[in-house]
DNA sequence: CGCCATACATACTGGTTGGTATGTTGGGAG
DNA sequence: CTCCCAACATACCAACCAGTATGTATGGCG
């Protein structure tokens, strides 16, 4: 909550800026928590890649993990809610929708090598901190029940079919993209990750009722 | 090469044993780096864990990465060809073996919460030590080669859908084994992975040939 | 019996870690 | 103009890290 000032009429500062020191700080902390894990990602590298100083760190958060958690509510739940539950509002095809967002996923090499910041962080703090994996969680769910819901839309107007279970293919998508980020990630090759891509892509279609199959 | 000893009339030692000594810190290491990861993964804590000294530990491995080498070749690996390569050499029915190597993925609570030892050191390491990640990747190329050549063998035989690109299936079998392991391991809950398996062996179902359907 | 390499055990080091204690500065309220 | 507190900056700390230097016991061989 120290972050969160009341600024009625606020104009241009450029130094002693307390929201922009702090999102240097969210920033850099991402980047180096992507780059070697949360653990391992020291609070010298974040203050040295942020061109902040310690004592300002220890202003704007109390821990190490809480600068941890506000990473995870700040910087990777907006971006997983923008790929992945955003675009999924008011569609007309569901099908087409997810196939867009799978097909939207980063394939550069540097993506590709640094793997997936959701599960990057799941795998690595889910079994240490109860509060990582709480925040985390809260991030998967939205993502599943957003596919979910797409999908039970997508059976009322008959372009997905009838027996398909939606809460199970959503767990199936969600598990096919972080898996085969995974298989990727060690391959440190983005061609398992567009060989991926198109499996599931494949495997979407397979999802729309047999007389309903689209120009492929 | 230093524990590879000559050793051609051995009896029963009790203290002074090399080769004991050497698999106690394999075993230990492997149980840290399960737990925390390899970075966070102490060598105090691997020296107490397992009742070894410091000096016994760099009598045996030249450092702390060539012991995680270590136990990626001569724990992770042998674990993995055990469950994922021996069991589909000589098999009457292909899919019938990979749905019982599916079903018989550990879903106990410890081993839900701890994730897959395989993904887990992969995540973590591949994109920041070459070694790691080309060990790594030779398990994962046993696994998808060994499942790919079952499914050609069962194709052969008829037991397999023809049109199924082996190689393809293996990765999404791989995918999706993996993936689910990362949701139940960050949900922390085994009827995540218990549902996954269920899904995992319903698409495997699907591989068969559509008259050659077995009783569900 | 004596020797000596193997197989350790113990004590220590320089560097890094997250965290703290204390000093400083700028800008808005009065 | 002045005071005060938010917003930092700097210096420091104990704990821990991987790794090393050096000492020592054992058991097989001659």
């Amino acid at each position: 909550m120290l972050g969160a000032r009341r600024n009625p009429k606020r104009r241009a500062t450029r130094l002693r800026d307390p929201e922009r020191t702090r999102e240097r700080l969210l920033q850099a902390a991402s980047r180096e928590i992507y780059r070697s894990g949360f653990q391992s990602a020291s609070l010298d590298k974040i203050l040295a890649s942020s061109g902040v100083t310690k004592g300002a760190l220890y202003y704007h958060f109390d821990s190490k993990e809480a600068l941890g958690y506000a990473v995870i509510e700040e910087v990777i739940a907006p971006d997983v809610h923008g790929k992945w539950v955003r675009p999924f509002q008011n569609v007309k095809d569901p099908i087409d929708a997810l196939i867009g967002a799978v097909q939207r996923v980063p394939v550069r090499p540097a993506d590709v090598r640094g793997g997936c910041q959701l599960n990057n962080l799941a795998q690595e703090m889910s079994p240490l901190d109860a509060g990582f994996r709480k925040r985390l969680a809260i991030i998967f769910d939205a993502w599943r029940k957003a596919v979910a819901s797409v999908l039970r839309e997508g059976q009322i107007h008959g372009s997905v079919r009838r027996d398909v279970e939606p809460a199970d293919a959503a767990g199936v998508l969600i598990a096919m993209v972080e898996g085969y980020g995974s298989l990727a990630k060690n391959a440190q090759d983005p061609k398992v990750m567009k060989a991926g891509i198109r499996n599931i892509v494949d495997w979407l279609r397979s999802l729309r009722p047999p007389g309903n199959r689209k120009r492929v």
